[in-house]
DNA sequence: ATCGATATTAATTAAATGTTAATTTTAAAG
DNA sequence: CTTTAAAATTAACATTTAATTAATATCGAT
């Protein structure tokens, strides 16, 4: 038996997970806020945890550190719900300790199978995750997985917006970006920030790993390159 | 030419989904039923269809239906209209095929980037395995998806002129482009520089790439070349 | 609730790019 | 070979864009 806790405050989504995740045998909890999400985490022990990252009073994100600082439940499976699409503002829900994340709308089938395939990697265990990936660029180690930038063996300790400026920038080495194209990847399409955000965090960026690696081009945009 | 289908029984609606997509540069046919709609878009082929879910005759879902079943139409991206309301009672549709959502009221900024998300993340999956699309003309390499232009394996940084001017003389390679095309297409009908400004920006993009690309046809204009 | 870290903004400075104008060179036509 | 219009070159100047800085706001952990 797999028990699944969903947490959303939208109860259409709540009653269109647990209908989804029934007919696939899951067992399902649901709660509409964070605190009492956590009470019933706390309560049943559930294998996975689906979590919105929007909600009032206490949003995904801070429930998922609440869970990861619970000793009972801090190896439970989360998967984040999230409106975005763009990949990279989700490092942050994977940064905070989120084992996946599915973006909005749902799709059933693409629901069920990310859930089964996050349960099969759990009972393998960890064994395949040796797998070492990391870009070396230099000095400088970029290590997606773990989510940990090494320069000269030390290790750096980036803000979130660095870390996903510079995963974004990284994707593509080579590649300009457009400050256009940074703001819809990392801001979201309906977040509007000044103009002089990105240079600041870029700044902020080489400032940590060097001047070497994040290039201006003038009127176009910025670019990593090594 | 990118091409948008709405749908919707609301001719106010209408009116503001196709004022605003097409300054956006959008071509912007509109049905205001979905049995119009479906023959529209038959006849027509667009890129994208915006649909309202609720309408008479044909409902949203129902037309998302006949057009998933249609063999020219099937890959065709949908977008659904809903009311805040009923945001998720009805996410049955997009189980139905819908690629997105948007929310009314409609603000044009969200809609427009959500839109060219859309059309961006169906341009990426349809190239499939990262075809490498780059020109290459003997030691040089143009790559517009990177804006990067490569000369014997050095990377050459371009200011926006010089890769604009670039750009537009290698689109038509061996064409011959007048001065007045080239202050068309680049600065535009409207604005107005002096005769020489074009000959200074190709003296610095002949420095950066080589003598040999670019032509000049005296009295007419220049050309790339190889 | 408070403190420290992170994010954003706004104002200023710096730098690169873009344009103009004056001068020299080029090449096509007579 | 000259003439002449067009283009190349050059350097000064203007404009645009980015970097920097400091101040303010927000976030998040305690």
């Amino acid at each position: 038996m797999v028990k699944i806790l969903i947490v959303d405050d939208e109860p259409d989504i709540l009653e269109f997970l647990r209908y989804n995740l029934e007919k696939e045998q899951f067992v399902v909890f649901s709660a509409g806020d964070g605190i009492t999400g956590f009470q019933i985490a706390k309560k049943e022990l559930p294998d996975l945890i689906i979590l919105d990252i929007m909600m009032p009073k206490m949003d995904g994100v801070e429930l998922c550190r609440l869970i990861r600082a619970d000793d009972h439940l801090k190896n439970t499976l989360i998967t984040f719900l999230t409106a975005r699409e763009e990949e990279y503002s989700q490092i942050a829900a994977l940064d905070v300790g989120g084992d996946d994340y599915i973006t909005k709308p749902i799709r059933p089938r693409v629901l069920i199978s990310r859930i089964k395939a996050l349960l099969r990697r759990k009972h393998k265990g960890s064994a395949e995750m040796e797998k070492e990936t990391w870009l070396e660029f230099g000095n400088l180690r970029i290590d997606k997985e773990k989510v940990m930038i090494i320069k000269n063996g030390e290790q750096i300790d980036l803000a979130r917006k660095e870390l996903e400026l510079l995963m974004l920038l990284v994707s593509k080495p080579g590649k300009v970006f457009s400050r256009e194209e940074i703001f819809n990847k990392i801001w979201g399409n309906d977040v509007i920030v000044g103009n002089r955000t990105i240079d600041v965090h870029i700044r902020k960026l080489r400032e940590k790993i060097g001047d070497d690696f994040i290039k201006t081009i003038k009127g176009i945009g910025y670019k990593f390159d090594f």
